[in-house]
DNA sequence: TTGTCAATTGTCAGTGGCTGTCATTAGCCT
DNA sequence: AGGCTAATGACAGCCACTGACAATTGACAA
């Protein structure tokens, strides 16, 4: 049994989370002050600095969720998967449990609406590429510790891992673009993407028709 | 011939943007303030925003020469290429050439340094991962009709230009962290990566010896 | 050459993100 | 109940950035 602090706490950041998403999503996240934030919460502003990095730790919140959960999807993969496809399956897993990793502070729609101001935003969509980069930098050490691989020397690793997240930027992006966001229509398109990695590399272009 | 008030002006560019590299690099870039700067050039700070969209924009403008460059370079390469053989040929031309085009500004060891900079700054590698995403926004449309595709509905385009950045970032990466500068060293790198790209994805590590 | 026009710049005031400090409040624990 | 500690609020201040307006300076024609 917790304490009543540490119950207070997590609503108190709960609260801000969900005004701030609530306000991103409506009025944009330029237009949203941390004052407002604080004010729809009924805290001062420096509380909300207590619980968020910045802003933008806020806008990417939910986003960092569902990462950490990919994350530990990949360790999680049996070792005699083919590196490839213990994150392909990963990602996959990852979107059929968004709901669970999610909806304990909003909707997914919520979530939804917030990766496409993400995208939409240039600041925000940058902090996004970083932290991406980031992982990109704990998936290499995971992967090259299941292969038995060094990733100080060899870059092996760390390109697969490039290459991997590059078509998922892509499928991410294409999604939003395409305006079908269900879950099943990201299974696809990062299925159908990922089979076309090799050909693509090769540059022989066969007519392309969509799945 | 052109006229003095464009001479002036182009001056007060250039030595702000000194005055910015300079400061950037010996003091770092969180502890510069655009005040800093401006009294360098004893111009106000006002100026400077108006020479520069703010202080990242003024950090990136080296790198943004370079970039333009590296795309020109690819829209110049023959059409008979295969595309990754292009973007790889563009890439090379552009360490070959970095010389003539940093050099009117600063000395290159200079652009190196502004380099680990912006690696090392989380703000200012968020904005550089950023342009990295416009550029490859660019390349993709270069490449689609170059090749008589559609890059509204075929993803391929974008996943070669995906898989490609991805790599040239890796390798970037490397490159700075091995603490090899030279041109050289860097043409070596891409070209040991780019070979390296088909047997990674395969998952078959074969043994692994630096070239 | 001089006067007019337009471009460049400086000054000033203000906004918003973010931080340090310190007093106050509120939960915890004996 | 009372002392301890963690959480909060209030305040002051820094810095990036912007709008508005006035002052300056080069351009160009009469």
């Amino acid at each position: 049994m917790e304490t009543l602090r540490e119950r207070k706490k997590q609503r108190t950041r709960e609260a801000l989370l969900r005004a701030a998403i609530e306000l991103f999503t409506t009025e944009g996240y330029e237009r949203t002050t941390v004052d407002d934030i604080a004010d729809a919460v009924e805290v001062s502003q420096r509380t909300f600095f207590r619980y968020f990095a910045g802003k933008e730790d806020a806008a990417l919140a939910l986003d960092e969720m569902t990462v950490t959960r990919f994350v530990d999807a990949v360790r999680a993969r049996p070792s005699h998967e083919p590196p490839l496809e213990a994150l392909r399956q990963a990602v996959l897993e990852g979107w059929d449990t968004l709901h669970e990793v999610v909806e304990s502070v909003v909707p997914v729609e919520r979530f939804l609406a917030m990766y496409r101001v993400i995208e939409s935003t240039p600041v925000l969509l940058a902090a996004h590429l970083r932290r991406s980069a980031e992982v990109e930098e704990v998936l290499t050490r995971v992967l090259a510790e299941r292969e038995g691989l060094d990733a100080a020397t060899d870059p092996r690793p760390r390109l697969l891992v490039a290459v991997f997240s590059g078509v998922m930027r892509v499928t991410e992006r294409q999604w939003l673009t395409d305006g079908e966001f269900s879950v099943e229509a990201m299974r696809e398109l990062t299925v159908s993407h990922l089979e076309l990695l090799g050909p693509a590399l090769t540059g022989k272009w066969f007519p392309y028709t969509k799945t």
